[in-house]
DNA sequence: CACAACTCCTTGAACGTCCAACTGTTTCCA
DNA sequence: TGGAAACAGTTGGACGTTCAAGGAGTTGTG
């Protein structure tokens, strides 16, 4: 159901009537947090006929990628940008699914690992193809409008943290900053 | 703490390794959660101190600029996009916290109206300037960069409906689509 | 080799979001 | 005009996230 009026034009606005600062800033914001909210959306959607979240979802191909197929409960944590208990939650319900197994770290008894299945593998590889199939929630978007986000976004990652100094720049586009 | 490698970079890797399809969709999609992560996090962060989530603030906002000053709750999950139980909550909140005040409709019975109170107006004043200050999350981010985000995110809205057909294009940038 | 400091993970509580079900009102129309 | 259907908002439950605190294991140091 389409809104009858941009609420990001409409913010703008406001925000420069009542003489409020950063209005720019405030509509890329406003920007990215509509866009998470449609996304995520979308994703979950797509997910669900797998029993999995996006969470699940990134968890269980960050192990599918790893050499072993086995990671620290605390990398995964890293990796995803997400606290050490939200990993503890994802990995319970991964594991009372059946897609990982938390398996002892060989050398540090404080350490688990957890570690996918093979039933893990085959959900994950439906799932990527399945979002891949919808076009990852960014439909709307062509090849060029993927790397104008990806590199529009660059910067607000980097100025976190997000994005080492060293690392190569994104594929094209227009950046800015 | 900077990350020692680009995450997104190393998933695009992995996403090909797979052959998996739609890895700049998939790209785009998880910068689109990074930032939207990085920049919720400082938002809240900012707006702690004025006992306020981004939630509320985006409430009171709305409230604060509208013609009145109350609005249905229906509206407001509307125009935030947020489910209605999501609205009776976050208004709960600032209810009691003597910021917004419920009001009776003057003509339907059904409707409850969320109304700014003066402190109320106060508050989100206060809190838009420091989010200002703040640059809303967006550090690392010029001007021209803002246009580039709101540029690049108005296709996925648009494609979710969240801009109308006939609303004025976004202020320059480059846009795909 | 003892013990303090640190690290890794888990647990419990608080909070926010959604969905489904429910109450109360209004609208529609036979 | 009476009752079904639609609508507005709230409530309770499930889920996911964070923080604070705690248990278990490891490391560093005198």
């Amino acid at each position: 159901m389409p809104l009858s009026t941009d609420p990001i034009l409409e913010a703008r606005r406001n925000w420069d009537r009542h003489g409020w600062p950063a209005a720019d800033a405030m509509a890329a914001a406003t920007s990215i947090t509509r866009a998470h909210q449609l996304l995520l959306a979308e994703i979950d959607r797509t997910l669900r006929p797998f029993d999995l979240n996006f969470s699940r979802f990134e968890a269980l191909a960050l192990l599918h990628s790893s050499r072993s197929g086995a990671l620290p409960m605390g990398k995964i944590g890293e990796r995803l940008q997400v606290h050490a208990a939200s990993v503890t939650n994802t990995i319970d319900r991964l594991e009372r699914d059946g897609l990982v197994a938390r398996t002892a770290h060989p050398t540090d008894g404080r350490t688990r690992l957890a570690a996918i299945t093979n039933r893990g593998r085959e959900v994950v590889d439906d799932a990527a193809r399945a979002l891949g199939a919808v076009d990852f929630g960014v439909a709307g978007l062509d090849a060029l409008g993927h790397r104008a986000v990806e590199s529009a976004l660059a910067p607000v990652r980097a100025a976190a943290g997000d994005i080492p100094d060293d690392a190569p720049a994104p594929p094209s586009g227009s950046t800015a900053g």
